[in-house]
DNA sequence: GAGAAAATTTGAACGGCGTTCAAAAAATGG
DNA sequence: CCATTTTTTGAACGCCGTTCAAATTTTCTC
Protein backbone atom coordinates (compact mmCIF):
# COMPACT_ATOMS: atom_id res chain seq x y z
CA UNK A 1 0.00 0.00 0.00
CA UNK A 2 1.44 3.30 -1.39
CA UNK A 3 0.45 6.29 0.69
CA UNK A 4 1.15 10.08 -0.71
CA UNK A 5 3.26 11.41 1.67
CA UNK A 6 2.89 15.19 1.79
CA UNK A 7 -1.07 14.32 1.78
CA UNK A 8 -0.53 12.32 4.80
CA UNK A 9 1.09 14.94 6.05
CA UNK A 10 -0.97 17.85 5.45
CA UNK A 11 -4.01 15.65 7.05
CA UNK A 12 -2.12 15.49 10.76
CA UNK A 13 -1.06 19.20 10.23
CA UNK A 14 -5.38 19.49 9.87
CA UNK A 15 -5.99 17.02 12.90
CA UNK A 16 -3.51 18.84 14.73
CA UNK A 17 -5.11 22.18 14.11
CA UNK A 18 -8.47 20.96 15.13
CA UNK A 19 -7.61 18.83 18.00
CA UNK A 20 -5.98 22.26 19.39
CA UNK A 21 -8.78 24.33 18.83
CA UNK A 22 -10.68 21.78 20.54
CA UNK A 23 -8.95 21.74 23.25
CA UNK A 24 -8.62 25.60 23.96
CA UNK A 25 -12.13 25.79 23.18
CA UNK A 26 -12.57 23.69 26.04
CA UNK A 27 -10.17 25.10 28.67
CA UNK A 28 -8.11 28.28 27.26
CA UNK A 29 -4.48 28.04 26.16
CA UNK A 30 -3.19 26.51 29.04
CA UNK A 31 -5.12 23.13 28.00
CA UNK A 32 -3.34 23.08 25.46
CA UNK A 33 -0.85 19.88 26.13
CA UNK A 34 1.73 18.33 23.78
CA UNK A 35 0.14 14.52 25.11
CA UNK A 36 -3.06 15.20 25.04
CA UNK A 37 -2.94 16.79 21.39
CA UNK A 38 -0.65 13.43 19.94
CA UNK A 39 -3.42 11.55 21.67
CA UNK A 40 -6.40 13.25 20.37
CA UNK A 41 -4.49 13.92 16.49
CA UNK A 42 -3.58 9.81 16.87
CA UNK A 43 0.10 10.26 16.38
CA UNK A 44 3.47 10.11 18.67
CA UNK A 45 4.40 13.58 20.40
CA UNK A 46 7.19 13.93 18.21
CA UNK A 47 5.27 13.99 15.16
CA UNK A 48 3.54 17.50 16.37
CA UNK A 49 6.95 18.85 15.66
CA UNK A 50 7.44 17.16 12.51
CA UNK A 51 4.69 19.41 11.12
CA UNK A 52 5.10 22.61 13.44
CA UNK A 53 8.29 24.00 14.30
CA UNK A 54 6.65 24.50 18.51
CA UNK A 55 3.29 24.52 20.11
CA UNK A 56 3.64 28.32 19.51
CA UNK A 57 3.07 27.76 15.52
CA UNK A 58 0.53 25.32 16.10
CA UNK A 59 -1.43 28.09 17.94
CA UNK A 60 -0.77 30.95 15.74
CA UNK A 61 -2.60 28.35 13.10
CA UNK A 62 -5.70 28.14 15.61
CA UNK A 63 -5.57 31.87 16.14
CA UNK A 64 -5.92 32.57 12.91
CA UNK A 65 -8.93 30.92 12.43
CA UNK A 66 -10.35 32.15 15.10
CA UNK A 67 -10.12 35.54 13.40
CA UNK A 68 -11.02 34.50 10.04
CA UNK A 69 -14.36 33.16 11.84
CA UNK A 70 -14.46 36.91 13.35
CA UNK A 71 -13.96 38.24 9.59
CA UNK A 72 -17.21 36.22 8.83
CA UNK A 73 -18.90 37.95 11.43
CA UNK A 74 -17.77 41.03 11.13
CA UNK A 75 -18.55 40.97 6.91
CA UNK A 76 -22.04 39.88 7.39
CA UNK A 77 -22.87 42.62 10.28
CA UNK A 78 -23.14 45.80 8.10
CA UNK A 79 -24.56 46.09 4.39
CA UNK A 80 -22.19 48.50 2.38
CA UNK A 81 -25.17 51.61 2.80
CA UNK A 82 -25.68 51.40 6.21
CA UNK A 83 -25.37 54.99 8.34
CA UNK A 84 -22.03 55.58 10.03
CA UNK A 85 -23.31 55.10 13.68
CA UNK A 86 -25.33 52.45 12.75
CA UNK A 87 -22.52 50.38 11.18
CA UNK A 88 -20.10 51.58 13.87
CA UNK A 89 -22.01 50.73 16.60
CA UNK A 90 -23.32 47.34 14.85
CA UNK A 91 -19.55 45.89 14.88
CA UNK A 92 -18.65 47.23 18.09
CA UNK A 93 -21.47 45.15 19.22
CA UNK A 94 -20.69 42.18 16.64
CA UNK A 95 -17.08 41.82 18.08
CA UNK A 96 -18.53 42.07 21.49
CA UNK A 97 -20.75 39.41 20.85
CA UNK A 98 -18.52 37.38 19.17
CA UNK A 99 -15.93 37.76 21.93
CA UNK A 100 -18.96 36.78 24.31
CA UNK A 101 -20.03 33.47 22.15
CA UNK A 102 -16.77 32.51 21.84
CA UNK A 103 -14.61 33.55 24.84
CA UNK A 104 -11.76 30.60 25.14
CA UNK A 105 -11.18 30.46 21.24
CA UNK A 106 -11.27 34.92 21.37
CA UNK A 107 -9.34 35.30 24.49
CA UNK A 108 -6.25 32.80 23.29
CA UNK A 109 -5.85 35.01 20.05
CA UNK A 110 -4.58 37.76 22.27
CA UNK A 111 -3.54 35.80 25.94
CA UNK A 112 -0.87 34.01 23.96
CA UNK A 113 2.84 35.34 23.95
CA UNK A 114 5.32 34.94 22.34
CA UNK A 115 8.89 35.05 23.35
CA UNK A 116 10.77 38.33 23.82
CA UNK A 117 12.43 39.50 20.64
CA UNK A 118 10.63 37.28 18.11
CA UNK A 119 6.83 38.87 16.36
CA UNK A 120 3.71 37.18 15.06
CA UNK A 121 4.35 35.64 11.01
CA UNK A 122 3.72 38.06 8.52
CA UNK A 123 1.24 36.03 7.02
CA UNK A 124 -0.54 36.16 10.82
CA UNK A 125 -0.62 39.46 10.75
CA UNK A 126 -1.98 40.15 7.15
CA UNK A 127 -4.83 37.88 8.70
CA UNK A 128 -5.53 40.62 11.77
CA UNK A 129 -4.96 43.54 9.24
CA UNK A 130 -8.16 42.08 7.27
CA UNK A 131 -10.23 43.17 10.28
CA UNK A 132 -9.90 46.80 10.23
CA UNK A 133 -11.15 46.58 6.34
CA UNK A 134 -14.43 46.92 8.09
CA UNK A 135 -14.53 49.63 9.71
CA UNK A 136 -12.94 51.88 7.01
CA UNK A 137 -16.50 51.67 5.28
CA UNK A 138 -18.20 53.68 7.69
CA UNK A 139 -15.11 56.18 8.55
CA UNK A 140 -15.11 56.84 4.79
CA UNK A 141 -18.83 58.38 4.87
CA UNK A 142 -17.91 59.75 7.88
CA UNK A 143 -15.08 61.37 6.68
CA UNK A 144 -15.48 61.70 3.57
CA UNK A 145 -12.03 64.13 3.08
CA UNK A 146 -9.56 61.87 4.71
CA UNK A 147 -6.76 60.51 3.23
CA UNK A 148 -6.90 56.23 2.86
CA UNK A 149 -3.75 56.78 5.21
CA UNK A 150 -5.79 58.80 7.86
CA UNK A 151 -8.31 56.70 7.38
CA UNK A 152 -6.10 53.39 8.20
CA UNK A 153 -4.57 54.68 11.01
CA UNK A 154 -7.79 55.75 12.68
CA UNK A 155 -9.44 52.26 11.82
CA UNK A 156 -6.38 50.65 13.96
CA UNK A 157 -7.38 53.15 16.63
CA UNK A 158 -10.65 52.60 16.74
CA UNK A 159 -10.90 48.68 16.60
CA UNK A 160 -7.75 49.03 19.10
CA UNK A 161 -10.74 51.12 21.33
CA UNK A 162 -13.18 49.03 21.11
CA UNK A 163 -10.95 45.50 21.86
CA UNK A 164 -10.25 47.61 25.18
CA UNK A 165 -13.19 47.90 26.38
CA UNK A 166 -14.58 44.49 25.22
CA UNK A 167 -11.33 42.61 26.54
CA UNK A 168 -11.47 44.59 30.11
CA UNK A 169 -14.77 43.93 30.43
CA UNK A 170 -14.62 40.29 29.16
CA UNK A 171 -11.68 39.54 31.77
CA UNK A 172 -13.22 41.03 34.09
CA UNK A 173 -9.70 43.04 35.10
CA UNK A 174 -11.03 45.79 36.26
CA UNK A 175 -13.97 44.11 38.23
CA UNK A 176 -17.58 43.01 37.67
CA UNK A 177 -18.61 43.82 33.95
CA UNK A 178 -21.78 42.52 33.00
CA UNK A 179 -22.76 42.18 29.18
CA UNK A 180 -25.17 44.87 28.93
CA UNK A 181 -23.01 47.30 30.33
CA UNK A 182 -20.25 46.66 28.40
CA UNK A 183 -22.64 46.89 25.56
CA UNK A 184 -23.85 50.36 27.13
CA UNK A 185 -20.81 51.51 26.86
CA UNK A 186 -19.88 50.82 23.39
CA UNK A 187 -23.35 52.51 22.03
CA UNK A 188 -22.00 55.71 23.58
CA UNK A 189 -18.85 55.25 22.42
CA UNK A 190 -19.62 54.85 18.68
CA UNK A 191 -22.15 57.26 19.06
CA UNK A 192 -18.72 59.80 20.46
CA UNK A 193 -17.04 59.13 17.59
CA UNK A 194 -19.48 59.82 14.96
CA UNK A 195 -20.47 63.20 16.84
CA UNK A 196 -16.54 64.06 17.33
CA UNK A 197 -14.13 62.24 15.11
CA UNK A 198 -15.15 64.89 12.00
CA UNK A 199 -14.09 67.62 13.88
CA UNK A 200 -10.90 65.58 15.91
CA UNK A 201 -9.34 64.71 12.91
CA UNK A 202 -9.46 68.12 10.65
CA UNK A 203 -8.99 70.79 13.59
CA UNK A 204 -10.19 73.92 12.81
CA UNK B 1 19.26 35.75 69.85
CA UNK B 2 16.16 36.36 69.37
CA UNK B 3 14.20 37.63 66.44
CA UNK B 4 11.11 38.79 66.45
CA UNK B 5 8.54 36.44 64.37
CA UNK B 6 6.32 38.25 62.80
CA UNK B 7 8.69 41.11 61.58
CA UNK B 8 11.01 38.60 60.00
CA UNK B 9 8.42 37.30 58.11
CA UNK B 10 7.31 40.83 57.13
CA UNK B 11 11.20 41.68 56.00
CA UNK B 12 11.08 38.17 53.87
CA UNK B 13 7.72 39.23 52.33
CA UNK B 14 9.15 42.29 50.89
CA UNK B 15 12.35 40.15 49.62
CA UNK B 16 10.23 38.39 47.66
CA UNK B 17 8.10 41.26 46.54
CA UNK B 18 11.87 43.18 45.13
CA UNK B 19 12.81 39.92 44.35
CA UNK B 20 9.78 39.36 41.97
CA UNK B 21 9.43 42.78 40.93
CA UNK B 22 13.44 42.82 39.38
CA UNK B 23 13.08 39.20 37.78
CA UNK B 24 9.46 40.96 35.62
CA UNK B 25 11.20 44.33 35.10
CA UNK B 26 14.14 42.22 33.19
CA UNK B 27 12.69 39.75 31.98
CA UNK B 28 8.77 40.10 32.26
CA UNK B 29 6.36 37.24 33.99
CA UNK B 30 7.93 34.49 32.63
CA UNK B 31 11.10 35.21 33.98
CA UNK B 32 9.71 34.56 37.48
CA UNK B 33 10.90 31.51 38.78
CA UNK B 34 10.73 30.07 42.13
CA UNK B 35 13.81 28.97 42.74
CA UNK B 36 15.60 32.19 41.32
CA UNK B 37 13.24 33.70 44.15
CA UNK B 38 14.59 31.69 47.07
CA UNK B 39 18.06 32.76 45.97
CA UNK B 40 17.96 36.09 45.41
CA UNK B 41 15.24 36.76 48.37
CA UNK B 42 17.84 34.42 50.70
CA UNK B 43 15.20 31.79 51.49
CA UNK B 44 14.44 27.93 50.46
CA UNK B 45 11.96 27.47 48.02
CA UNK B 46 9.45 26.21 49.91
CA UNK B 47 10.00 29.53 52.22
CA UNK B 48 7.70 31.10 49.33
CA UNK B 49 4.90 29.42 49.96
CA UNK B 50 5.06 30.00 53.82
CA UNK B 51 4.37 33.80 52.78
CA UNK B 52 2.21 33.32 49.58
CA UNK B 53 -0.09 30.59 48.36
CA UNK B 54 1.71 30.52 45.43
CA UNK B 55 3.38 32.43 42.70
CA UNK B 56 0.20 34.05 41.51
CA UNK B 57 -0.05 36.22 44.94
CA UNK B 58 3.04 37.16 44.61
CA UNK B 59 2.52 38.91 41.66
CA UNK B 60 -0.52 40.23 42.47
CA UNK B 61 1.68 42.22 45.23
CA UNK B 62 3.85 43.15 42.67
CA UNK B 63 1.52 44.48 40.10
CA UNK B 64 -0.38 45.87 42.78
CA UNK B 65 2.99 47.98 43.35
CA UNK B 66 3.26 49.15 39.44
CA UNK B 67 -0.39 50.07 39.58
CA UNK B 68 0.30 52.57 42.69
CA UNK B 69 3.54 53.51 40.53
CA UNK B 70 0.93 54.36 37.71
CA UNK B 71 -1.34 55.94 39.94
CA UNK B 72 1.15 58.52 41.01
CA UNK B 73 2.26 59.67 37.91
CA UNK B 74 -1.20 60.19 36.66
CA UNK B 75 -1.87 62.04 39.78
CA UNK B 76 0.56 64.90 38.74
CA UNK B 77 -0.27 65.07 35.59
CA UNK B 78 -3.03 67.50 35.87
CA UNK B 79 -3.89 70.05 37.99
CA UNK B 80 -7.44 70.34 38.98
CA UNK B 81 -8.35 72.99 37.06
CA UNK B 82 -6.96 71.93 33.60
CA UNK B 83 -9.60 72.22 30.71
CA UNK B 84 -10.70 68.32 29.97
CA UNK B 85 -9.57 67.97 26.64
CA UNK B 86 -5.91 69.20 27.38
CA UNK B 87 -6.36 66.77 30.94
CA UNK B 88 -7.63 63.85 29.08
CA UNK B 89 -5.08 64.43 26.12
CA UNK B 90 -2.45 64.47 29.12
CA UNK B 91 -3.71 61.93 30.85
CA UNK B 92 -3.95 59.02 27.88
CA UNK B 93 -0.05 60.15 26.77
CA UNK B 94 0.97 59.87 30.60
CA UNK B 95 -0.37 55.89 31.24
CA UNK B 96 1.18 55.86 27.25
CA UNK B 97 4.61 56.74 28.40
CA UNK B 98 4.29 54.88 31.48
CA UNK B 99 3.79 52.37 29.32
CA UNK B 100 6.93 52.96 27.73
CA UNK B 101 9.08 53.58 30.31
CA UNK B 102 7.58 50.30 32.78
CA UNK B 103 7.47 48.46 29.65
CA UNK B 104 7.63 45.17 31.60
CA UNK B 105 6.26 45.52 34.76
CA UNK B 106 3.33 47.13 32.86
CA UNK B 107 2.89 43.94 30.64
CA UNK B 108 2.76 41.51 33.42
CA UNK B 109 -0.04 43.88 35.05
CA UNK B 110 -2.43 42.59 32.05
CA UNK B 111 -0.56 39.37 31.05
CA UNK B 112 -1.02 37.75 34.26
CA UNK B 113 -3.85 35.20 33.89
CA UNK B 114 -5.56 33.48 36.82
CA UNK B 115 -6.84 29.96 36.70
CA UNK B 116 -10.11 29.66 34.89
CA UNK B 117 -12.75 30.02 38.11
CA UNK B 118 -10.92 32.62 40.59
CA UNK B 119 -11.21 36.45 40.71
CA UNK B 120 -8.63 39.35 41.53
CA UNK B 121 -9.18 39.75 45.49
CA UNK B 122 -10.77 42.63 46.31
CA UNK B 123 -7.86 44.25 47.88
CA UNK B 124 -6.02 44.59 44.34
CA UNK B 125 -9.00 45.36 41.93
CA UNK B 126 -9.18 48.21 45.19
CA UNK B 127 -6.11 49.41 43.38
CA UNK B 128 -6.96 48.89 40.11
CA UNK B 129 -10.42 51.21 40.69
CA UNK B 130 -8.59 54.17 41.96
CA UNK B 131 -7.19 54.79 38.70
CA UNK B 132 -10.73 56.02 37.11
CA UNK B 133 -10.32 58.68 39.27
CA UNK B 134 -8.04 60.48 37.40
CA UNK B 135 -10.91 60.71 34.76
CA UNK B 136 -13.43 61.51 36.45
CA UNK B 137 -12.30 65.08 37.40
CA UNK B 138 -12.42 66.06 33.38
CA UNK B 139 -15.41 64.11 32.82
CA UNK B 140 -17.01 66.10 35.41
CA UNK B 141 -16.26 69.55 33.66
CA UNK B 142 -17.27 67.97 30.53
CA UNK B 143 -20.59 66.87 31.05
CA UNK B 144 -21.79 68.42 34.43
CA UNK B 145 -25.28 67.23 34.11
CA UNK B 146 -23.76 63.80 34.11
CA UNK B 147 -25.03 61.94 37.45
CA UNK B 148 -21.67 60.30 39.30
CA UNK B 149 -22.90 56.60 37.71
CA UNK B 150 -22.83 57.90 34.15
CA UNK B 151 -19.56 59.34 34.93
CA UNK B 152 -18.27 56.72 36.89
CA UNK B 153 -19.01 54.37 34.19
CA UNK B 154 -17.77 56.09 31.45
CA UNK B 155 -14.55 57.04 33.24
CA UNK B 156 -13.87 53.01 33.07
CA UNK B 157 -14.94 52.63 29.58
CA UNK B 158 -12.14 55.98 28.31
CA UNK B 159 -9.74 54.32 30.63
CA UNK B 160 -10.37 51.02 28.27
CA UNK B 161 -10.45 52.20 25.55
CA UNK B 162 -7.37 53.73 26.03
CA UNK B 163 -5.71 51.22 27.39
CA UNK B 164 -6.64 48.88 24.34
CA UNK B 165 -4.77 51.60 21.85
CA UNK B 166 -1.79 51.56 24.20
CA UNK B 167 -1.64 47.96 24.70
CA UNK B 168 -2.19 46.23 21.20
CA UNK B 169 0.54 49.67 20.15
CA UNK B 170 2.58 48.05 22.04
CA UNK B 171 2.70 44.80 22.07
CA UNK B 172 2.42 45.08 18.07
CA UNK B 173 -0.05 42.42 18.20
CA UNK B 174 -2.12 44.57 15.20
CA UNK B 175 1.97 44.67 13.15
CA UNK B 176 4.57 47.56 14.23
CA UNK B 177 3.60 50.62 15.95
CA UNK B 178 5.64 52.94 16.60
CA UNK B 179 5.42 55.69 19.55
CA UNK B 180 4.63 58.87 17.47
CA UNK B 181 2.23 56.55 16.00
CA UNK B 182 0.59 55.54 18.91
CA UNK B 183 1.01 59.21 20.65
CA UNK B 184 -1.12 60.18 17.46
CA UNK B 185 -3.77 58.43 17.74
CA UNK B 186 -4.40 59.39 21.77
CA UNK B 187 -4.33 62.85 21.11
CA UNK B 188 -7.13 62.17 18.48
CA UNK B 189 -9.08 59.84 20.19
CA UNK B 190 -9.16 62.38 23.22
CA UNK B 191 -10.06 65.04 20.98
CA UNK B 192 -13.01 62.99 19.64
CA UNK B 193 -14.13 62.21 23.13
CA UNK B 194 -14.61 66.12 24.09
CA UNK B 195 -16.41 66.69 20.88
CA UNK B 196 -18.50 63.76 20.62
CA UNK B 197 -19.18 62.74 24.45
CA UNK B 198 -21.48 66.14 25.39
CA UNK B 199 -24.07 65.00 22.57
CA UNK B 200 -23.60 60.94 22.87
CA UNK B 201 -24.32 60.51 26.40
CA UNK B 202 -27.55 63.01 26.58
CA UNK B 203 -28.77 62.42 23.14
CA UNK B 204 -31.13 64.80 21.58
C1' DG C 1 19.12 27.85 82.31
C1' DA C 2 17.77 23.09 80.85
C1' DG C 3 14.76 20.34 78.58
C1' DA C 4 10.41 19.33 76.38
C1' DA C 5 6.92 20.85 73.22
C1' DA C 6 5.34 23.65 69.50
C1' DA C 7 6.14 26.29 65.43
C1' DT C 8 8.83 27.32 61.53
C1' DT C 9 12.08 26.56 57.85
C1' DT C 10 14.27 23.56 54.77
C1' DG C 11 15.36 21.36 50.24
C1' DA C 12 15.01 16.75 48.12
C1' DA C 13 11.41 14.70 45.83
C1' DC C 14 7.04 14.59 42.94
C1' DG C 15 4.29 15.01 39.02
C1' DG C 16 3.85 17.46 34.80
C1' DC C 17 5.48 20.26 31.12
C1' DG C 18 7.67 21.28 26.07
C1' DT C 19 11.08 19.54 23.42
C1' DT C 20 14.81 16.33 21.58
C1' DC C 21 16.96 12.57 19.25
C1' DA C 22 18.69 7.70 18.79
C1' DA C 23 16.42 3.98 17.23
C1' DA C 24 12.63 1.75 14.72
C1' DA C 25 9.57 1.72 10.89
C1' DA C 26 8.21 2.94 6.37
C1' DA C 27 9.01 4.50 1.71
C1' DT C 28 11.99 4.71 -2.23
C1' DG C 29 14.84 3.09 -6.08
C1' DG C 30 18.07 0.26 -8.38
C1' DC D 1 14.25 -8.14 -3.03
C1' DC D 2 17.57 -5.74 -0.64
C1' DA D 3 20.14 -1.28 0.31
C1' DT D 4 19.40 3.41 1.15
C1' DT D 5 16.97 7.25 2.41
C1' DT D 6 13.12 9.42 4.75
C1' DT D 7 9.81 9.65 8.25
C1' DT D 8 7.88 8.43 12.67
C1' DT D 9 8.32 7.11 17.26
C1' DG D 10 8.29 7.57 22.39
C1' DA D 11 11.64 7.21 26.20
C1' DA D 12 14.54 10.51 28.08
C1' DC D 13 16.08 15.37 29.27
C1' DG D 14 15.92 19.58 31.65
C1' DC D 15 13.03 22.72 33.87
C1' DC D 16 8.95 24.06 36.15
C1' DG D 17 5.62 25.01 40.55
C1' DT D 18 4.52 22.86 44.52
C1' DT D 19 4.71 19.59 48.60
C1' DC D 20 5.94 17.61 52.98
C1' DA D 21 8.89 14.72 56.14
C1' DA D 22 12.74 15.98 58.50
C1' DA D 23 15.80 19.44 60.62
C1' DT D 24 15.99 23.57 62.91
C1' DT D 25 14.55 27.30 65.66
C1' DT D 26 11.50 29.40 68.96
C1' DT D 27 8.54 29.16 72.85
C1' DC D 28 6.98 27.44 77.06
C1' DT D 29 7.43 25.17 81.63
C1' DC D 30 9.62 24.08 85.73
Amino acid sequence: MTTDLPAKRARLRDDLILAAETAIAKGGLSALKARTLAETAGCAVGAIYNVFPDLDALIFAVNARTLEKLDAVLAATVRPDTDPETAMRRLALAYHGFSRAERRRWTAVFAHQIPDGSSPPDWYLGVVGKLFRHIEGPLATLLPDATPEVRGGLARTLFSATHGIVSLGLEEKLGPAPDEVIAQALVVMTRGWVLGLPGAVSPR
